[in-house]
DNA sequence: AATGAATGAGAATTCATTCAT
DNA sequence: AATGAATGAATTCTCATTCAT
């Protein structure tokens, strides 16, 4: 997920990570520390608190997929089967390879009651996301099969991650993605 | 003052409120407390732990969704279609009425991690819910395209309901019950 | 230790086992309950607070002591040897069938600080003790040395008691005994 | 206010003093933290837990009597009755000085039922002590007989400590020290 | 006498945060 | 930047006690 360059850089990738496991109220301040291999204290160089780490690695990770995935969308070199079958690659790369699923997904339920900049970051990945399919999707759909194919996607897939997490299974996960190409061939 | 203020029932509903709308652990047993006007310490007198809470409460809700949803499949005075029906219906009814969506999906991501009972009885509760829309599938179609259908539906309806809880939005969600149904017209 | 005559007696005893062996602030009201096969509540019927079943407890077992043990003494029916023979045999009798060693012995460290009416009872019980071996001794020795001896002899039980406690030796406990006869033979 | 108020090695000896006088459960985390002029969870930052203040309290104790009184025993540069001397003097100076009587001795009645470290340690340090004293007795006496004498002088001590506690009086415990002497002469 | 729900104070422990060094 | 001692509020849980039934 590119290299590290910041000690902060790296106390996101971290609690990115426990947050994805443990949750968000369930991952202590210590917990991330002793992941990074710090003190508690240290960390209030870097961020003022729990919720700015929180905040930041949401931020954090929705770069990436802004950077990686999403800008898929934009890249005029590609086709459309191109272009859904990198996305597919990519997505699948980032969910499988780390532990835990979807950050983004797996905190949406658990903190976006109590916290409304959470809340609004998570909606805006997920816009982001659904627009990205739409523009792909547009390329050989209605406006409005686009529309509706994308969201049920999206919705699928945090829908499978979660099944995917509870039953450590991939296969119906890797099915979304076989599904999307499917309907660009 | 030992006259009976508070039932068991009544404290796993008022958590499992809780606990869908804030999360596991950012309820403390005071928030439990407080929703069932009791004092802290009163709610040990009716469960032993707060994970005892945790645990109950998912039970009560699978157990609501057998006797009230699941047994659909089971019941020889309805039709096919009469069954998707009903079962839409009251799912509906349960995920609308009941401010903060599916606790057991809410709670799969938060909690699944670190708590094995609790995974374990939110895996049993997403079999059972499959189970019992491929009974109702295979009335029509054949095993495998069931099997599909029953499982991508209850990881749509978790994404859906995610999805509903961010953008404050019950469209999506509705147009899978929507979907549901018209497979079996 | 007699008859079961009442509950409260009942409760006497399984507190004072229960105090020996745990500690009497280790052990709490339900712990006495369940021993009894009570409710917490139903104690209150007998006792008017922990502390009065702790003093109680005291009494109880002192009171045992007084009627089995230190009455020897003035037993006229028995010369000297079969009196130190006979209290011996009910010593060892109390303490090595009933877990725990001495209930006045082992509370003396722990409560005698912080509860004077315990304390004043545990200093009786000890007294009276002394009074008894001293009797029996003035039969064949001096005023000072029957005085010397009684005391050291009850302060020695109680080491031993605590030794044999700790290293589940009973032998050491049993020397005392047999010295306490040897000096009157 | 990150200044060092209080080491770890002053919250073991204000404890160990707190647990001799008050008993193990009957002093709270915040006793100790009263005693040492901190806040209770300040204590955590030194120690994990209560049983681990417990625990290296008993070892604190054990370690200065295994340094300062068992030391002696191997000590060349003194012959048998200044090495006894010296024991008893140091031994009364810890008594007698330090309210409350033994730490080891107190403790070992009421903890070593419920905590198998705490009573293995209280076990340690009593076969400690009648080791030193049997060295000190080989030196003029069988090797049995000063077996007997060591067990039984260990005894005695916790015996009379316990009746110093109670009736307020130094004169038995003295007497036990003159007698370890006079057996030496 | 017994029950069992409720109380309220207090227990041990955790946690995010601060700050002098 | 990093440390680590300290804070103080909050958390889970226990306990002695009360009292209507």
């Amino acid at each position: 997920m590119a290299i590290q360059k910041t000690s902060r850089e790296e106390i996101l990738k971290q609690s990115a990570k426990l947050f994805k496991i443990k949750g968000y109220y369930n991952t202590s301040m210590s917990d991330i520390a002793n992941a990074c291999g710090l003190l508690k204290g240290s960390i209030y160089h870097h961020f003022k608190s729990k919720d700015d780490i929180g905040l930041e690695s949401l931020k954090y990770i929705h770069q990436y997929f802004k950077d990686e995935i999403f800008s898929i969308a934009n890249n005029n070199t590609l086709n459309t089967l191109e272009k859904i079958k990198l996305l597919v690659r990519r997505t699948d790369n980032y969910f499988l390879n780390s532990e835990g699923g979807c950050l983004l997904g797996n905190l949406a339920l658990e903190v976006s009651w109590s916290n409304i900049e959470f809340k609004n970051e998570i909606k805006d990945y997920f816009l982001n996301w659904e627009e990205t399919l739409y523009k792909i999707y547009k390329e050989k759909y209605s406006d409005k099969k686009a529309q509706e194919l994308s969201k049920e996607f999206v919705a699928l897939i945090q829908g499978e991650i979660m099944m995917m997490n509870l039953h450590n299974d991939k296969d119906r996960y890797l099915k979304v993605g076989e599904k999307m190409i499917k309907l660009l061939e």
